[in-house]
DNA sequence: TTGCTCCTCACGTCACGTGAGGTGGC
DNA sequence: TTGCTCCTCACGTCACGTGAGGTGGC
């Protein structure tokens, strides 16, 4: 019945199907603190936001597509620690300095994270080009083989 | 002192690092019978040809590439394997229709892997695109801090 | 002979999977 | 009330990591 903060709310089933991930996972990284322990229910059955759905598909993306180490993910979470507080209560408080040095921090995480994206793409696009030219001697294999087949 | 099959072998150290793996990764991997037991010395120690290291390789591209487990690699190298009969004895007593049947599934193998490596760097690229998004708007802020403490 | 690399167990670890037994209702 | 989903242990599994103790020399 608040008109403002209406936001929605999943239970640890909607996160799990939302990021692609089981309920198990979940749990496993509000362990090693890469989720944070959030609200509970009175029945302490845990509640997300809209932004943990985000935060947890991020990770998810950095473990599959980049095959990051969940200690790299904590590793990195720690660092952009720094980046979330901008948004945060904490931003109030802090000079201007303090604000572009953290920016400054989120560029550099974002800008190495980009590099590795790149590194993949062309590591992906190496091996599409040898499977395209495996196809192509192998079609040509079957062409010989039907003409051979066919024998008009 | 043979003049003909004068070919390189690896023993096991040599093969892991060409492949960027452990020699242990190696040994798990024979017992699940990826690689094949293939010949040992006197000492028992493995040796390789340059054509275990292109498999191994390959086999370790599926893996950290597009993310295949074990499980599905040994069920692929079981398909493949009529692949790798072709280049054998075996394709000599072949009729020319086992012949094409046989390199008709090698070309649906190579398809299928063409398919998961497209669809990978779709991500890859829409990743990189939100990345690209995300360091443009922190440069923005970063500017308007700038200007703030530069103040002219 | 002395290193270096290899060998075979075999237990440890990382990132979860999978019940068992029980309670709550974003 | 009846399902369905959630909860907390806790043991199992996959893909190796890491010694221990020993032998060989692509």
């Amino acid at each position: 019945l608040s008109t403002v903060t209406e936001e929605r709310r999943y239970r640890i089933g909607g996160l799990a199907e939302r990021a692609g991930v089981t309920a198990r996972t979940i749990r496993y990284y509000e362990e090693l603190g890469l989720l944070g322990k959030g609200e509970r229910t009175k029945g302490a059955q845990r509640l997300y936001s809209e932004s943990d759905v985000a935060r947890l598909q991020e990770l998810i993306r950095l473990r599959d597509l980049l095959g990051l180490t969940l200690d790299e993910l904590v590793e990195l979470a720690d660092a952009e620690e720094a980046r979330a507080a901008l948004r945060g209560q904490w931003a109030d408080s802090a000079t201007d300095d303090e604000r572009a040095e953290i920016v400054d921090a989120a560029i550099s995480i974002a800008e190495r994270q980009l590099e590795l994206v790149h590194a993949r793409k062309q590591r992906l696009a190496q091996f599409a080009d040898e499977l395209t030219e495996k196809l192509g001697s192998m079609h040509e294999r079957k062409a010989e083989l039907d003409e051979r087949r066919g024998g008009t």
